[in-house]
DNA sequence: CGAGAGGTTGAGGATCCTCAACAGCCGTGG
DNA sequence: CCACGGCTGTTGAGGATCCTCAACCTCTCG
């Protein structure tokens, strides 16, 4: 447990107690300090000056997450908080007889934790190589206590998220197949387009069936949309993802 | 414009500028005083002492609002926030072709502008006979910057709908008719029995237009998976509302 | 090379929607 | 007073959308 980048290798998403996490000690080793973050700006940090960033630094733990392996499941005592630096997270929730909603995907600057009680209400799975900071839940409460701005800036996150949430319940509730589909690549572009300013070709780290449990659909339909997309050329799909050739064809069926 | 209690009756829920509401100036005429307000507790105002109790006295209006009249419509100027103080409010978004998507229904003690960007992000429209405190929406934001703990209250609030959000979404997107149908009853009469302690007996003062939007379903859906339940014994149909038979055979769909 | 995971495509079927008719309730007005 | 229209809600028949089941393909990895 010393400093360097060994990430977990945890390969069942699945798997309830096992270790899960892989820890980058303090300010040394493999993580980025808040000085040099690239996604500051983005997230919470973004609402701390120099001396705020120095406090909080003290209060994080850089930690490196493998592709597949969870980050916390829905249930679990919510100990610990996060700010997502690098990769996809992926936010589930199950029913028991295995239906499984997603609730969304979070992407460097994302915060996890927005809405804590005493446990988690989803499953928080990594899909890149992931890279996060990470609070003690009640540290983190402390410092948001002695910080009424960034409170606030938790505050107005939280309201972001909430107006995002109530878009998506109109998706589930009164879209088609069709639209659905075309408004989450619209959507997903957008997103990655304000992180790294990505350009028509999108990098889609989520399969077809996290595509699908986000949507509320079946991978059958989520496929054969994005086929009748490609055949309209509306898409093209490549490796990892799709490039978009007519964004505005798109945007025309979600109106 | 003299401090009694003259309710507005404006008919039309959709004509955008309409006069919609109707003042009630102050701590003089119809309204109940902080002090004496039955929904304290529930709301932000739990969070008040008796000095911040005369505080935010001083910046609110007692408003009264009539059955089927707009609050304030998609995409208005957000110049105000409100609590919620007696009777029911739909909030519901519109896509352009007509289809409605209802994302909730305000009970008293519920808090209305928690998500407030420049503009409101969903239309609300009073049920019932609508009791509000009306705030302008500058004068709050600077009262919860003096306030922190009162900006805690809210984001506990905003975290608490984010959740509620969720739960929604797994409702919409992977729910049958049935199962959605027993979750809004139960959750319906948890609400009620939350805030009056009510039995098994359940006021809807939504239609079932209403319901329907707000599960993602049609008037015929819903109406049909009622009877369903009355056939089954789980219901039985009461002027304006419901009864519940069965609530565990309820639960029992919703798993 | 075989196994497994992810993805695509087709055929058939279930759920829910659309369209339509009708019943009950209520306020309006002849 | 009762007829009428409008609104809400219920019920039925038929149909569209999307799901289920299944086969098959590609790619990766051991």
């Amino acid at each position: 447990m010393d400093s360097e980048t060994a990430t977990v290798s945890a390969r069942p998403a699945h798997s309830h107690a096992s270790l899960r996490l892989n820890f980058c000690a303090g300010t040394t080793g493999c993580a980025v300090a808040c000085a040099k973050c690239q996604v500051r700006a983005l997230g919470i940090c973004g609402a701390l000056d120099t001396s705020e960033l120095d406090e909080i630094e003290a209060l994080l733990e850089h930690v490196d997450v493998d592709a597949r392996a969870s980050l916390f499941m829905q249930g679990d005592g919510a100990d610990y908080v996060y700010t997502l630096t690098a990769g996809c997270v992926r936010l589930s929730k199950d029913l028991t007889d295995g239906r499984r909603q997603v609730v969304g995907f979070a992407l460097p600057g994302d915060f996890l934790g927005l809405a804590m009680g005493a446990s988690y209400g989803f499953t928080a799975d990594a899909l890149d190589h992931v890279g996060l900071c990470r609070f003690r839940a009640r540290d983190f409460a402390a410092f948001l206590d002695r910080k009424p701005h960034v409170m606030r800036r938790m505050h107005e996150l939280a309201a972001h998220e909430l107006t995002i949430a109530q878009d998506q319940m109109v998706l589930l509730g009164r879209r088609r197949a069709d639209e659905r589909v075309a408004a989450f690549l619209l959507d997903w572009r957008e997103r990655l387009h304000h992180i790294t300013g990505a350009d028509h070709t999108l990098h889609l780290p989520m399969t077809r069936q996290d595509i699908a449990d986000y949507l509320g659909l079946t991978i059958e339909t989520v496929s054969r949309t994005v086929s009748n997309f490609v055949r309209q050329k509306l898409l093209l799909i490549v490796p990892d993802g799709v490039r978009i050739l007519d964004a505005g064809g798109l945007r025309g069926m979600v109106g």
